[in-house]
DNA sequence: CCTTAAACTAAGCATTTGCTTAGGTAAATT
DNA sequence: AATTTACCTAAGCAAATGCTTAGTTTAAGG
């Protein structure tokens, strides 16, 4: 009985999520989302709620853009080197134009740190321990390993995409195969 | 023939410093800065100039005060067991009172990005790439290791420095622990 | 003790922030 | 085609940001 919406939530969101990639959550303002999703506030805040909700849906979004790689990941079945291409395939996805902008999660999780909103915390943990599980199962395709190595070599493993995360966006490509190369050689 | 300061400079830009390392730069306003160091905004424009002045002086500062370990680094002759040290004297470092807030330094890196200040960039990656030299220079002291393999591990050490950096701040004990284990192991 | 110059206080500046609201507009049903 | 209901535009809100400036206080040197 009444107008339609004339915008695609979920195409205004894609651009969302790449701004907020780009420059961090609170360095986005409204006003750049506005001109970059193509909308009044108005209709941000009528479909989002706030800011905030903005930010959440950008990272379903980003999850669902990482599925890509994640996939693979998941997969595959051939355990370390499995794990190994995830990390080279993680790299090439945070590439845009010669540059690295990180992961959106990792950026996340450092720039508001312990003092954040639970419910973003929340989401943001998920996402690491989600990463963490894919690394479990391809670890124990591997038969020599242990329990317990298992689990020692899936927490050095989500720790060390932090660093290739952080490292992405102020290393040069040789310091960063470097690391992805010696940080496969201990496991 | 007048008033002198009634503050010492060193003493307020060990509060901000303290300050900022908790919060990030943005996140740390300037009244939360006058609050803390104890004197007016106007004293704090007259000794540092800006926000940013007052964010370089911190930087000093901070390097200073890790000069603590990082004097134990380059007066050890262990090699690899020295950096490994290295890597635990740096993960007390962070930490206050059971949580750690992690590298001014990294933390920074992360928060500014590529679009940060020239003066700003070139003072962080200065520090990089001294703490990458002590690196060097203990790898040095292995033996075996051919100066293509030192290039490569301090490439890797020092991305996983910014790991650890970023992980102590939402990790636990064990997996941070699994984490310098492992990260050992392979060099 | 008096002068002087710098340190200090506090009010205020323009700009930007996240968010709201009044009023005009247009698409879907009748 | 008329009506209705939600959408969209744009102006505006209070609060916070980095920084400045007029006006007062105070300690050092003559």
């Amino acid at each position: 009985m009444a107008r339609s919406k004339q915008y695609n939530e979920s195409e205004v969101i894609q651009k969302a999520m790449n701004l907020f990639w780009k420059n961090g959550y609170e360095a986005t303002s409204i006003r750049m989302l506005e001109k970059e999703m193509g909308i009044n506030q108005f209709s941000i805040y009528a479909s989002f709620g706030s800011k905030q909700g903005v930010f959440l849906e950008s990272i379903k979004a980003y999850k669902m853009e990482l599925n890509r790689i994640r996939g693979v990941l998941s997969e595959s079945n051939n355990g370390v080197a499995g794990i190994k291409q995830f990390f080279y395939d993680f790299l090439d996805f945070t590439k845009e134009n010669e540059f690295h902008k990180g992961c959106l999660v990792c950026n996340t999780l450092s720039e508001v740190g312990k003092g954040a909103d639970e419910v973003l915390t929340e989401e943001l943990m998920k996402f690491t321990s989600e990463i963490r599980g894919l690394f479990v199962a391809n670890l124990n395709q591997e038969q020599a390993k242990t329990s317990e190595t298992i689990e020692r070599e899936a927490n050095f493993l989500m720790t060390a995409i932090l660093g290739l995360s952080l490292g992405s966006r102020m290393l040069n490509q040789q310091q960063l195969t470097d690391y992805i190369e010696t940080t496969f050689k201990s496991i």
